[in-house]
DNA sequence: GTCTATACGTAGATAGAC
DNA sequence: GTCTATCTACGTATAGAC
């Protein structure tokens, strides 16, 4: 089974390279304004043999939102055992920031868009999703109830606002205005995040 | 000249009907995935008409814009001259917020769009971003000298934190969640925003 | 100034050779 | 499984009659 394995290896690696495109695109233009031509130009491929890998546009989307979900799962289980869940809540909306600014952030699609019907409908991207707010939820309930976070917000408003920080414009206007570092920006964030805008 | 004048106001209401549509579509499927030929529908006019009054669909969306700057600046102008700082600028976000939940917030560009080229070129439209933001931006910095915004921040970044309740997508998913009345999602916010998650 | 009809470009998806 | 070439649908914008 070796011969079979390589090639499924050769496989991941092709499809990986693809995915790695999509992010790119999905960051800077979006769903609506990428297009399978410039993932396939951009991942050095023929349209046709791109689509023997993914069947659809959506499907191509998908699985770059599924493999940028890894990756903060798989950072939620690196964080150190003895972190408070404050610490552990910091380090994944730091990472999200720190993604977004490096342009490899896919962007959240717009209501109506046809991404959004077919993510809703998909279950490798909901199971991500619902495993990662699940651990979220886990941190937020312990942190209020040391005290850490203000108890009387709602859990679900908590996670929503960590979450909104991976697509927070905020931060491409500061960048932008080129007064930060990208390391001062976030720190600048995640402040405004967690203690506000007063005093 | 009286003929002349009724004909203008009919124009400028026929326009209005038409960026009321636009305001709606921008806010429900933003600027990409909105069609002239829907704009031409929900107006009731055709859309060769239509054509007639703006010169192309970046005209048309930036023009929603306008209209939806010139609200924000008349809320501006007719808020009590003796209320502090903070209270205009919350009455701002306010406003945005209530905008954005009853589905009239034309929805932010995505960075690559052929709209924000056509924007930054749009003189009316910069104007009223600029004047919206000096407005707002005298106020910032009344609230830091008196001590009731962060000093320490850069105004500018407490001047995007503002915008970007018109566009956080947390009040979209907190009103999916169906648990909180649009009152509701709007108090929390302007709290999460003021004086964050902690404590 | 409003309409119907259409030109023109482009994007998603596929056919079929190798 | 990869390619080139093509199909089909649709969206912006315009022509031209009234």
């Amino acid at each position: 089974m070796e011969a079979v394995s390589f090639k499924q290896k050769m496989q991941l690696a092709r499809e990986d390279v693809i995915l790695e495109a999509v992010n790119h695109l999905l960051a800077s233009k979006g769903f609506e304004l990428m297009t399978v031509d410039e993932v396939a130009a951009e991942a050095g491929i023929a349209k046709a043999s791109l689509y023997r890998h993914f069947a659809s546009k959506e499907e191509l989307a998908a699985a770059a939102m599924v493999r940028m979900l890894d990756q903060a799962l798989a950072l939620a289980d690196s964080l150190p055992e003895q972190a408070g869940p404050v610490e552990k809540l910091q380090a994944l909306a730091r990472w999200a920031m720190q993604t977004q600014l490096a342009g490899q952030m896919p962007a959240l699609p717009h209501a109506n868009s046809a991404l959004v019907g077919a993510l809703s409908r998909h279950q490798v991207y909901l199971e991500r999703v619902f495993r990662l707010s699940d651990r979220m939820g886990e941190w937020i309930v312990q942190a209020q109830e040391q005290g850490l976070l203000a108890a009387d917000l709602p859990p679900q408003l908590i996670l929503y606002n960590l979450f909104a920080r991976a697509c927070d414009p905020v931060l491409h206007f500061l960048k932008v205005s080129g007064a930060h570092s990208d390391e001062e920006i976030i720190a600048l964030l995640l402040r405004t995040t967690f203690t506000g805008l007063a005093r």
